[in-house]
RNA sequence: GUGGCUGUGGUGAAGUGGUCAACACGGCGGAUUGUGGCUCCGUUACUCGAGGGUUCGAGUCCCUCCAGUCACCCCA
């Protein structure tokens, strides 16, 4: 073995291949009854794209990157997420201009530079909703309602969606500092990781793993009660909007995103199956970042769905389709002499619309008949010398063992009346 | 970027200094000449992750690197 694929990178092999497409196929319907159009996006961009849209002091800006000069000496990086990308695009094409919101949805691979773990890819994929335009929380209702829907066509139970707010550019400022108070005396006995997130994103020490910072934390103030009297009339309106739709959700005070430009409403929806990285889902509102590229003050919602790990979810549950290898007919050339003759056959049957294989690999017809059956397939078609002779085929049932004599011609289309039947 | 565990053929794995590196599964071929699923038989090129070192001798001991895996960080 010369060379392996790279790091955190995972190749789709053809019998996952299906369940990929089903996954793919469940988020694009989910779509279409929510009015989302697809949109494509490349998967690499401006550097100074994702430095501003993400924002700098982010660990995916500032360790997780796929970022190189191009030919060009131009400063490139292979997308970490597709948020930016969108806005970038919303912007350049002037989606501004055409009916509002803007409701878009992705599905696509992502770059980040991690270190592989169980639901952790270097290369991952994506599937993600974005809503430009409307600030209301009936957009967060919406979208989030999406989410749950996609969820529920593939069957997933066991999920917990998680909302919070974040405040906006008013009021987090005043939170943060009035935590960043609180919490102060108390540093010197922080994890460390806890001690350098005090500057750098406090909102995060409230989420820490470690039990000593949980009960060092425990009696900080919470967002919620810092809210702008926008972002709090906002909140509830979600929640009062999930409510009605039947949805159960947790506030979770504590819940922080990781992206600079989040803003009021971030989410998240756990699989708690799936190990440390149970985050399947996660997003929120990023009212400003529209703004931050050079376009009017635009609000904007979106989020993106893990795909990998929803694959791990299914698997877990046991809620991937079966694959379907059989194949309706076999065709089986009893000496090199009708192999010719065969293949005339096979691509009759093809072209009659008929899913269909034969021998490459020049065996006997003892082997053909065991390839055969291991597709398994239903029926086997042979031609031997007899048989070339008088332009018949012997059809062979493969599941009764039955087999007759038949005309060559129109073979086609009569098993394929016979195999809808 | 940090840490734990792991690294033998297509797969699952025995083997912990000294005969040809077990076994199972899978793959391929065959079991009287044109026929499957069961059974039986045969077969399947081992740099034992890579590179150094110790030793008369290493898959077995040491070092380095690489990879996989899980966790931290962070996130989907």
């Amino acid at each position: 073995m010369l060379i392996t694929g790279p790091r955190g990178t995972k190749d789709v092999l053809p019998e996952a291949s299906a369940h990929w497409q089903y996954v793919e196929k469940t988020a694009r319907e989910v779509c279409r009854t929510y009015a989302y159009q697809e949109i494509r996006t490349p998967i690499f961009e401006h550097t100074e794209l994702f430095l501003r849209g993400i924002g700098e002091t982010t660990d995916i800006v500032q360790k997780e990157m796929y970022t190189f000069n191009d030919r060009g000496g131009r400063s490139v990086t292979l997308r970490p997420e597709n948020t930016a990308s969108v806005v970038r695009s919303y912007l350049e094409n002037k989606l501004y201009s055409g009916p509002q919101p803007t409701k878009v949805y992705y599905i696509g691979p992502m770059f980040r530079y991690d270190r592989p773990q169980a639901g952790r890819l270097r290369q991952f994929h994506q599937f993600g909703l974005e809503a430009i335009g409307a600030g209301g929380p009936a957009v967060d209702a919406e979208i989030i309602m999406a989410a749950v829907q996609f969820f529920r066509k593939l069957g997933l139970t066991d999920l917990n969606l998680f909302i919070n707010s974040v405040g906006c550019p008013k009021c987090r400022p005043v939170y943060r500092t009035r935590l960043q108070e609180a919490l102060r005396d108390k540093l010197p006995d922080f994890c460390p990781d806890c001690q350098s997130r005090f500057d750098r994103n406090p909102m995060r020490i409230l989420d820490c793993k470690s039990e000593k910072c949980a009960e060092l934390s425990a009696d900080a103030p919470e967002m919620a009660e810092c809210l702008c009297e926008e972002c709090a009339g906002h909140f509830a309106g979600l929640k009062e909007l999930l409510t009605a739709a039947g949805v159960d959700y947790k506030v979770n005070p504590r819940l922080v995103r990781g992206l600079d430009y989040y803003t009021k409403t971030a989410f998240e929806i756990q699989y708690p199956l799936l190990g440390a990285q149970s985050a399947i889902c996660g997003g929120g509102r990023y009212d400003g970042l529209i703004e931050e590229c050079g376009g009017d003050p635009t609000p904007a919602i979106g989020y993106a769905i893990g795909l990998e790990r929803v694959l791990l979810a299914l698997e877990k549950q046991s809620l991937l389709p079966a694959i379907p290898t059989e194949i309706d007919v076999f065709v089986a050339a009893v000496d090199d002499a009708t192999r010719a003759k065969a293949f005339q056959l096979l691509c009759g049957l093809r072209r009659a619309g008929l899913r269909c294989d034969m021998d490459f690999m020049e065996r006997s017809l003892k082997a053909q008949l065991k390839q055969a059956n291991r597709y398994p397939a239903r029926f086997v078609a042979i031609i031997g010398e007899e048989e070339a002779a008088q332009d018949k085929v012997t059809l062979k049932n493969m599941t009764t063992g039955e087999q007759e004599l038949v005309d060559a011609a129109g073979i086609g289309a009569k098993l394929k009346g016979d195999l809808e039947e």
